[in-house]
RNA sequence: GGCGCAUUGGUCUAGCGGCCUAGGACGCCUCCCUUUCAAGGAGGAAAUCACGGGUUCGAAUCCCGUAUGCGCUACCA
């Protein structure tokens, strides 16, 4: 968190998003970006909720949003819950704030009110549309109303929205740091509705209001919402406020090519916890994706990214989510991991009910700990998602091992020669008296060299007997840490699985 | 249709006029290491830098056009 006077910082981002349902990684990608910006320079970041669709609100997703920043470990400096200087940070709550300037704008000429139905629209955009006009909008007729009508309108109690009054020629430039002055031209632009009739503001109006209210410096978005940015401009300019540094981010792209979202599929954040992921993982992979540090580096930590993060190298261009490149970041993490944070993290997908893809239900929860880090250790390297441990390793829980008897039987062994290396294994494995992985391997290495067979298939055999899988960690630590009784239970009943064919 | 933005291997990207016979990464393939699988190491396939014109001694890099993709075109954000 910062502990920069809110006031005066020169780094203030926010992220504002319409409470109509849960965040996806493309979202949280543009998150990321706003708050690694104002870490970087020392500022705060925010959280503001755009619940000016009545319609469209669900209740209960800001508690997910919450919860997606805590999981991610993303802190805010204001927001919902937490509150700040500059609240409330909910758009419901301020009301009657959009109004007031609504109407401000109105004496000033900047915008003006409408008294057009919904009927009255709809057949217009129905006509536009079967005219093929080049360029569609409100047809501003309630532009041209005299005083004396507005005000018979008002007295007979007509409701009416708020329309920004776009000026008939010349254009607004937009300023963004990622793209430079974009030109719009005023013939292109429509009247569009910044105040409701049921009181509430638009996007348009709200968050122009609230950006400058609550003193962002930066504002980053998605650039979808670059086209409409000329509006914002020019309520900026009516209101006669500073315009501040604006970032239209690139979208985040499915697999098909097109914006990323929950209609097409787009996961939520949660779900890549629940999948496995680790949160540094994946915001070094977002971090990277339509931002670079260099033409090598990779792996930045959530440190070196605060350190290092600038708008200058954000991408303009759209970029696809690859989860497999994502999952190469998870592996990396896995990997460097302490081992005992690894083992806090990979106990719970463990110890969850097989149902959910934990362990069998017939191991005994909770776990033993200093016994699942020693399984865990051997399997680190292997580990590429949090999930992948229960697969991984299930067979040191279970008591059962099913797989098929020709496992048991080693490359370039037929069954009766798989079988006596299986006895002789059983054999000198019972005679052993120092169960270590070194020891164990030098007896069967000495076995083998004894029988005249290669050690390869030797121990494949041996590795299904004991795992029931024929790719697991290295045979010896498996067997050293499960231990010479269940290692020698799970060989005899291999053997007299051979013994029966 | 109108307006806007973008365009380097399948994907993420480096590059901001000569260092580029275009570098790194994911994925894929081969080999090495090796008891299997991973991890690690060494290689490889994969980009006429969307296309066409300029500008320049010289262009992936600057300009113009075209194409394609994406976005916006609501009293949704």
């Amino acid at each position: 968190m910062s502990t920069a006077d809110p006031q005066t910082a020169t780094v203030r981002t926010r992220f504002a998003p319409s409470p109509t349902g849960f965040l996806h990684i493309g979202g949280f990608r543009t998150i990321i970006f706003s708050w690694l910006l104002a870490r970087r320079h020392g500022g705060q970041f925010a959280l503001r909720v755009e619940d000016t669709d009545q319609q469209r609100t669900v209740p209960g997703v800001v508690e997910d949003f919450l919860e997606g920043f805590r999981w991610m470990g993303i802190d805010l400096d204001e927001g919902p819950v937490i509150g700040g200087p500059f609240g409330p940070y909910y758009q419901s709550q301020r009301r009657d704030l959009y109004a007031a300037y609504a109407h401000q704008l109105v004496a000033s000429g900047h915008a003006y009110r409408c008294f057009c139905s919904k009927e009255r629209l709809e057949e217009m955009y129905a006509d536009q549309q079967a005219r093929h006009l080049p360029t569609t909008g409100y047809d501003r007729r309630c532009r041209r109303l005299s005083p004396s009508e507005i005000d018979a309108n008002l007295a007979a109690g007509l409701s009416y929205v708020v329309r920004i009054a776009i000026p008939t020629d010349g254009d607004t430039i937009v300023p963004d740091a990622l793209r430079g002055d974009v030109v719009f031209h005023h013939r292109a632009l429509e009247d569009l509705v910044l105040l409701k009739s049921d009181g509430y503001p638009t996007y348009h109006l709200a968050s122009v209001i609230d950006d400058h209210l609550m003193r962002f410096t930066h504002i980053l978005r998605g650039d979808e919402w670059l086209s409409t940015a000329p509006i914002h401009k020019l309520i900026y300019d009516a209101l006669q406020w500073e315009w501040p540094i604006t970032a239209h981010v690139p979208s985040v792209m499915g697999s098909d090519g097109r914006k990323l979202s929950k209609r097409r599929g787009a996961q939520s954040i949660l779900y890549y916890r629940d999948q496995g992921f680790l949160p540094h993982a994946i915001i070094n992979y977002l971090a990277l994706l339509g931002w670079s540090y260099d033409d090598k580096t990779e792996i930045l930590s959530v440190d070196q990214l605060q350190q290092a993060f600038s708008l200058e190298r954000v991408q303009r261009s759209g970029a696809v989510f690859d989860e497999e490149r994502m999952k190469w970041f998870n592996g990396v993490y896995i990997r460097q991991m302490a081992i005992d944070e690894l083992l806090d993290h990979v106990l719970p997908f463990m110890e969850r009910p097989a149902a959910d893809g934990g362990l069998p239900d017939e191991v005994a929860r909770p776990l033993n700990r200093a016994f699942v880090r020693r399984v865990v250790q051997l399997d680190q390297e292997r580990i590429k998602l949090l999930t992948d441990v229960v697969p991984l390793t299930d067979f040191f829980f279970v008591n059962t091992l099913t797989y098929p008897v020709e496992w048991l039987i080693g490359k370039g062994l037929d069954a009766a020669g798989a079988r006596s290396g299986m006895e002789r294994a059983l054999g000198s494995l019972e005679s052993n008296l120092t169960w270590e992985a070194a020891v164990l391997e030098e007896t069967m290495r000495q076995l083998a060299t004894d029988m005249g067979v290669r050690p390869g298939p030797l121990f494949m055999g041996l590795r299904v007997a004991v795992t029931g899988r024929k790719e697991t960690p290295p045979l010896f630590a498996t067997m050293e840490i499960l231990g010479r009784e269940e290692t020698l239970k799970r060989v005899r009943s291999g053997l007299e699985l051979l013994a029966a064919l």
